[in-house]
DNA sequence: TTGACAGGCAACCAAAAGGTTGCATATTGT
DNA sequence: ACAATATGCAACCTTTTGGTTGCCTGTCAA
C-alpha cells in the first residue's frame, strides 16, 4: 500500500498510467515516445516502480516487454482510504466552520 | 493535485490524517504525542505539507493551533483519478489475461 | 511581571529519488 | 551470420525529502 502511494506521488508515473489506460499493452519504447525529454532508462525506472507497486503488470513478448495497467491497487485506495474519509467529509467541514466561528469571538 | 499526491506519499502524514479523522481539531503537541520517536519540528513540517496540499486547515486559538481535516482533496482524487480508472478495470484485466495466454503460445 | 508552555524559523545533515551516461544482453529480420 | 532493435544493469550525479538541533516569539497563568 505504501508502495502504491509512493508510486502515485510522481507526475510522470501518473502520466504513464494515464497513457496505459488510453492504450493498454504498450512497450517501453512506445511509452518513451510520449514522455518527451526523458531518457529510456528514466522511463524504465518509473515503470519498474509501478510494477513493484503492482500498478502495472508486464509480459515479455520476444524482445519486447508489454506493459499492462492493473487498476486494482488504485481501486483499493478508493475502497480503504477514500471511503473512510468520505463518511467524515461533512462532519469535518462542520467542525472547521464551528472552529472558525469560535476563533472570531 | 500534485501536492496532494506528494503529501499522501508519506506514511507518517497519512497517519496524521487518520489521527485527525479520529479526533478533529487537535493541536500540534497532541499530534506529536501519537507520533512517537519524532521531534515536534518534524511533525510540524509534515503538517505544513498537509496544509499546503489543502488536506488540513488550521485555526489559531490563542497560543495553540488547531488542525482540522479537510477531506475534499482526497474526495477529488477519488472523483477525477480513481473514477476514470474504475471504468477500465475489467477491460485492463481482460487485456492482461489475453496477453498472458498469447505469451504462452 | 515572570516563568512556563505552544509554536515558528533557520541552518544543517543523511538518505532517498529522479535522472544521466555507458555498456551488456537477447531477439529479430535479412 | 550479422546488423539492427529492444531492453537490462550498474555507476554516478544532483536535488529533494525527512529529520535533527538550537534559538526566537507569542501567550497564558500565578
Amino acid at each position: 500500500m505504501d508502495a502504491v502511494f509512493k508510486a502515485l506521488a510522481d507526475a510522470s508515473r501518473r502520466d504513464l498510467l494515464d497513457r496505459l489506460r488510453a492504450e493498454n499493452g504498450q512497450t517501453l519504447n512506445q511509452l518513451c515516445a510520449g514522455l518527451a525529454g526523458m531518457t529510456r532508462q528514466a522511463v524504465s525506472k518509473h515503470l519498474a516502480l509501478l510494477e513493484q507497486a503492482n500498478l502495472v503488470a508486464t509480459v515479455k513478448r520476444g524482445r519486447e516487454k508489454l506493459h499492462y495497467l492493473n487498476p486494482v491497487p488504485i481501486h483499493e485506495i478508493g475502497e480503504r482510504w477514500i471511503g473512510k474519509f468520505e463518511c467524515s467529509r461533512l462532519q469535518a467541514l462542520s467542525d472547521l466552520k464551528k472552529a472558525l466561528e469560535a476563533g472570531e469571538s
